[in-house]
Parts: structure tokens; C-alpha cells; sequence
DNA sequence: ATAGCGTGAAAAAACGTTTTCGCAACAACG
DNA sequence: CGTTGTTGCGAAAACGTTTTTTCACGCTAT
């Protein structure tokens, strides 16, 4: 290890026979105020190529206050849409040719906190919150006054900063147009009232019923107990998994069981397929189900899901490019801004006329 | 936005009316040839916690040339089986006091040295390689060279760093000691021969078969034609689902089909579940099916899936210690070392006595 | 001749720490 | 009373850049 220290800004000066700062600003195509003549401007890069120059950008940072990367904090990093998101908010940033390194949180608010500490020290020049969490609001309070930008992704309505999201009413709609457009009238609801969003989906769900005069009774409402943050053990997203298939089979056993089960979550769809076959029953002959956000396993199930697509890329293309205009100008507020994208409902199987 | 600048050493310095240096030393536990008072000690600590004292990570960096944070490149991050290690590796570095930052690699070779360079600059302390993939030697060959100790995670046994893998000799010999138990001989292998550690999984297969005795004809060998990496498109791994099915049908509507299918992957295994229902068949009745990862998916389909579960955590534990060990002492010739860890087999209920 | 100006570049300060070195004060010891 | 050792801390250099300031020179217009 340690060669012999790497070559440095004044390793070129001084092979160039200019000073330091001359190097610097034609390294850096500063044409501000400065003025360098052709000649030297193309010696000096030649060799710094010929060098192997690789600027050090601690110290760049520290001069000059930005260091060209962002970051991300993942809240959800283990569930399926919000491990998908940490993905794509980098595949994103990448195509606009800004590096982004994403961490993740583990247990509940200290690590947020540690995590957003580092975000706010001086490595990034603005981030993003990817997902909710109950203690999100606590957590992010501390941090309005600090001084890097950031963009809250797939958070729930009532965070104070610019953000995006899926428009999940129209998510709603989409699927509950579709149910009732087949028939349904007796629409079950299975989702953790314990999650994040959650709430406000079943929020969505009731309100777009009532509205049309149907009714949602008591026991057609399936609150699962399970809290989807990193599980320290392997297995918690699998206890999720049978916690659903038994909340499926109660909510099929009941004297006037619904004919459709609007799952808040791919997790639960998946479970329900699982609890319908255990009752001896069939998706979609004997109850049709639908699912939300069209992660993976979505389609390597019988029946594949037919399911509401969050749309991620999109989400995550929005996000950094908001992210990167606020680092550009933090003071505009044309960007405090709140941006909803489109869902899309993907027709598969697991749904059938009444 | 810029509040009025942050507190910094020297405000703490001026505050406690001692120098700079010593608020270093003091906020640094420094105790090596360093001594201050007691008296002090307590009161500049007070000072720094009253002020809200926030060190600066790249200031302390550029002088110390340590970040305090490593980094990690996942080189196939839509993978099931990756993009969960790119989480398991974060969580053991925090579980250690330290903070990780994943990148992701989207398209083939020039953003893995782009990657690269970013992470041999000195914003990390070390990194972790994730993965395998093709042209891995070529880029990691450029940076043998680089002074930053880093380690291999879950590549091909022919890289040239300290590494911890799987000891995938002992899983195949798992999944198939088990299945002979059951008492099946015509087992066919699926797998992506494309893919990097696939190759070495179907040596692994042939060679435990033939030193048995049991012949694999050509036929029993479905070699996937996809390729895992980053999905440009969402749909990526589902066309690879649905290839997967293709080949299990043609697998078993050959005259003399295999009993059992040994799948190199999650992926394969969940296709296979689905090909075989589309003939009428059924798991693990007409054919028993293994998989290889034991990734989420594998629980949530119907049958569910006997595996073999590469141990994720204890990788990601063991390949975090390595590299904090390499941080510390990076030209100790011990830690050059491969680290093999055992994998389990979990038994669900795709397979069947023949 | 000389003030003014445009061109090209060097000198020096700055960023916020860590680290090395040194030095005063005091006590103990012969 | 000099030497030696110990304790507690400060001065200053250093890390590798970026940014600001200054300066030399040659030319033109007065």
C-alpha cells in the first residue's frame, strides 16, 4: 500500500514550469474572470493526462464547499418498493452523470438520526429521504434548519419539504374502477394500518366507496400487525407472509365474505393468493384480488398479480432532478415544490367478473 | 439557507479560552503522548456540546486522510440475491460503528471504473466489491495498484484480493445429497451459463454427479440465455422469469424427463414452479424443484420452495470485519485471505420422493 | 512621456481540521 | 543549586485544493 503519494496539483505545476492556481483553473474550465492563454491551457492538461492526475476531492470539497455527490437515506431498505427505489434514485442520478451513495436505516429514530448527521456533515451536497417512518416527522424536525437541500421520496402528505410521490389517489381509483367495473361490490381491504401510507390508503379507499354508496363493513377491513422496517432477522418478511395468509382465511371464512380483496401491498396480495389456495378456493374463480406498488414477486406467483404499478423510474427520475435543481439554487421557491406522478394499473390475472 | 456559518474547533478554542490543538486532542480522545488537565478536558466538552459543535468530515479527512466511512459498488444491484447483500453489508458496518455507502453499477464496464474511481479517491477509508460480472478482472486489474484496501464479496474464486464467499461446493453437495436421499438420479440442471458464478455452480453439479456414477446427459442441462444485470427496463427479470418457464417445459416434455430439477437460482426455481403448471404437472408430485439463494420469493409462491440459503448475513458480517481489519493494518500478509462460509439448506415443499 | 487598459499569470489566503514539536512551570533528586 | 523528569498546553505546519488578489508586461491613446 501507500505508493509514493499521489500526484498532486503542484506536481503539474511544477512539470509545467505555471504556478498552482494556474493549474487549478484550467483543470476546473474556469473562464469567469480568468484568462489563460491556449498554449499553456493545453500544455497543462496534456500533462496532467500524462501524470495520471486524479484530483483529490477532499480537498476539493473542503476549499470549495461542494463535493459533487449526493446521498440518500433508505427509511424502508428491506421492503420490496422502497429496496427497488434505493436502486433506482442511483440509476437515476448516474444517468445525469452525479454519483449518489445511498445508507440505510436499520432499527428506528437513533439510527435515522446518526444517518441524517452524516448526510448533513459536509460529504453531500443534498440527499434524499427515501420512504416514511412514524418517527420521520421527530427525526427530520431537528434537521429543517440545516443547510443541504433535500427531497422527501414516497413520504406520506404532511411532510414539510419539496417532495415526490406516487399519486396514490389516482392509484386508488385505477384499481377500484376496475373491481367495481367487473362487477365487485363487496371489496375487502387488507393492509397494516401500522405502516406508514397505509393510513392514508385506506383513507383513499373508504372515501372513493362511500362516495359511490357502498359500504365497508368492520370485518372487511384486514389490519394486519406486522411493521415492515429492516428485518434483523431473515425471516421477517416471511412472518409478514403468513401473518396475510391468515388474515386472508378469516376474511373468506366469514358468513358474507367479500368477492375482491384490495391488498395494500404486494407482501399481502402474495399472502392472500396463498390463503385463498388453502381455503380450497381459486384466484380469481372465487375471489379476485389486487395488489399495490408491482414489485417483482408480482408476477412469479399463479395467478400472476394484477396489481397497481407505483411508478418508480419515474418517481426516482423527479426526485433527482429536483434534488439537483435545489442544490443548484436552494433559494427558488418555484422548487418547494410537491410532485405527484401517475400510476399505472397492470391487468394480469388474479381478477375475474363477479 | 447558509445559516451564519457552523461552530467549528476554533469557536470552542475561543469559547474555553484554550487552543485550537487542544480542542483536537480533547474531542479526539486523543491520550497517546497527548496529556490535558482533567479540568480542561471537562470543559471544553461541555463547550463543544453547549455550541452544537458539528466536526467537519472533510476537513478532518484532508488532514487525516481517514473518512471514517467505507464504501461498496454493487455490481448487479436488481439481483434478488445482491440487492439484499448490498443491505446486509450496510447493516453489519453500522453494527460496527461505521458508516457504508453503496453505489450501484448500471451499465457494463465504464461505470464500474467510474465507480471505482470515485471510491479509490479518498472519499472512503475501503471498499467492498459486490458481486461478479464479466469484465471484473479487466477493471479491477487497473486498480490492483490503488492504495485502498478492498475485499470481494460473493465473486468467482479466480479473483486476486481477499474475498468471502459461499462455500458453494458444500451447497450443491447439500441440495443433492438431498435429493438422492429421496432417491432421484435423473436431475437436470437450469442455470445461465452467461452469468459469472454459474459456470462454476454447474462444475460443481457435474463433478458431484459423475464422482457418483450418474451420467448428465446434454438434455438435463438447460442453460438460460439471460443476462442479470441492472434492468434498464422494469421488466428485465420478469422476461427472465418467463424464459425460465419456456426451458422448464421443454425439460420435461422430452421423452425421458428428468424427476428433479436443480435450479442455480431463485429466479429459475420460481419459473420452473410455473412451467411445470402449465404442463398439468405438479411439485413436487410429477418433479421435485431446489432452488439456490433462498430469497424472498421463494417463500411467498405455492408450492414453496426448498433451498439453499447462501448466508447472506454471515457474509456481509465476515466481509465487514475483513475489510475494518485491512483498514487497520493493510499490509498484515494474514488478511490476505478467502473466507468460505457454510450455507444451510432449508428444507420446504418443493421436493418429493421420487 | 504617461495614463489607461487588456492580457497572462503568479502569489497568497483560505477551507477546518490533525499532528508535530516545543516550551514553560513545577517537583523531585542528588 | 543544577539536573532531570513530568505535567499541561500552545504555536505552527500541514493536508491539496479553490479563490481572491496582485502584478508584470506590452500596447494604445492622450
Amino acid at each position: 500500500m501507500s505508493r509514493k503519494s499521489a500526484v498532486g496539483i503542484r506536481d503539474i505545476a511544477e512539470a509545467a514550469g505555471v504556478s498552482i492556481s494556474t493549474v487549478s483553473k484550467i483543470l476546473n474550465n474556469k473562464t469567469d474572470g480568468v484568462r489563460i492563454g491556449y498554449e499553456t491551457r493545453q500544455r497543462v492538461i496534456e500533462i496532467a493526462q500524462r501524470l495520471g492526475y486524479q484530483p483529490n476531492p477532499i480537498a476539493s470539497a473542503l476549499r470549495s464547499n461542494r463535493t459533487g455527490i449526493v446521498g440518500a437515506v433508505n427509511l424502508n431498505p428491506g421492503g420490496w418498493f422502497m429496496g427497488r427505489m434505493g436502486l433506482e434514485v442511483q440509476l437515476a442520478a448516474q444517468k445525469r452523470g452525479v454519483e449518489l451513495f445511498v445508507g440505510a436505516v436499520h432499527s428506528q429514530a437513533d439510527s435515522v438520526e446518526a444517518q441524517l448527521t452524516i448526510l448533513q456533515g459536509q460529504l453531500f451536497d443534498g440527499f434524499l429521504l427515501l420512504g416514511d417512518m412514524p418517527s420521520y416527522q421527530d427525526a427530520t424536525r431537528k434537521w429543517k434548519n440545516l443547510d443541504k437541500p433535500y427531497v422527501s421520496v414516497a413520504a406520506g402528505a404532511n411532510i414539510q419539504a419539496p417532495m415526490v410521490h406516487t399519486d396514490e389517489a389516482r392509484g386508488v381509483q385505477l384499481i377500484l374502477d376496475y373491481l367495481i367495473g367487473l362487477g365487485h361490490h363487496k371489496i375487502a381491504f387488507m393492509g397494516s394500518l401500522a405502516w406508514p401510507l397505509m393510513p392514508e390508503r385506506f383513507q383513499l379507499f373508504r372515501e372513493y366507496l362511500t362516495e359511490r354508496g357502498l359500504s365497508i363493513p368492520d370485518n372487511y377491513v384486514s389490519a394486519v400487525d406486522c411493521f415492515p422496517y429492516l428485518p434483523e432477522e431473515f425471516a421477517a418478511l416471511e412472518r409478514m407472509h403468513r401473518v396475510a395468509i391468515q388474515h386472508a382465511i378469516s376474511l373468506l371464512q366469514q358468513p358474507d365474505p367479500p368477492t375482491a380483496i384490495f391488498c395494500a401491498a404486494d407482501a399481502f396480495a402474495l399472502g392472500t393468493l396463498k390463503g385463498v389456495l388453502q381455503l380450497g378456493l381459486a384466484v380469481p374463480h372465487d375471489v379476485s384480488v389486487t395488489s399495490f406498488d408491482g414489485t417483482d414477486g408480482t408476477f412469479a406467483c399463479q395467478p400472476e398479480l394484477t396489481t397497481l404499478r407505483r411508478p418508480i423510474k419515474k418517481v426516482a427520475a423527479e426526485a433527482i432532478d429536483l434534488l439537483l435543481a435545489l442544490i443548484d439554487s436552494p433559494d427558488d421557491p418555484a422548487l418547494q415544490k410537491r410532485i405527484l406522478v401517475e400510476p399505472e394499473l397492470i391487468v394480469r390475472d388474479s381478477c375475474a367478473p363477479v
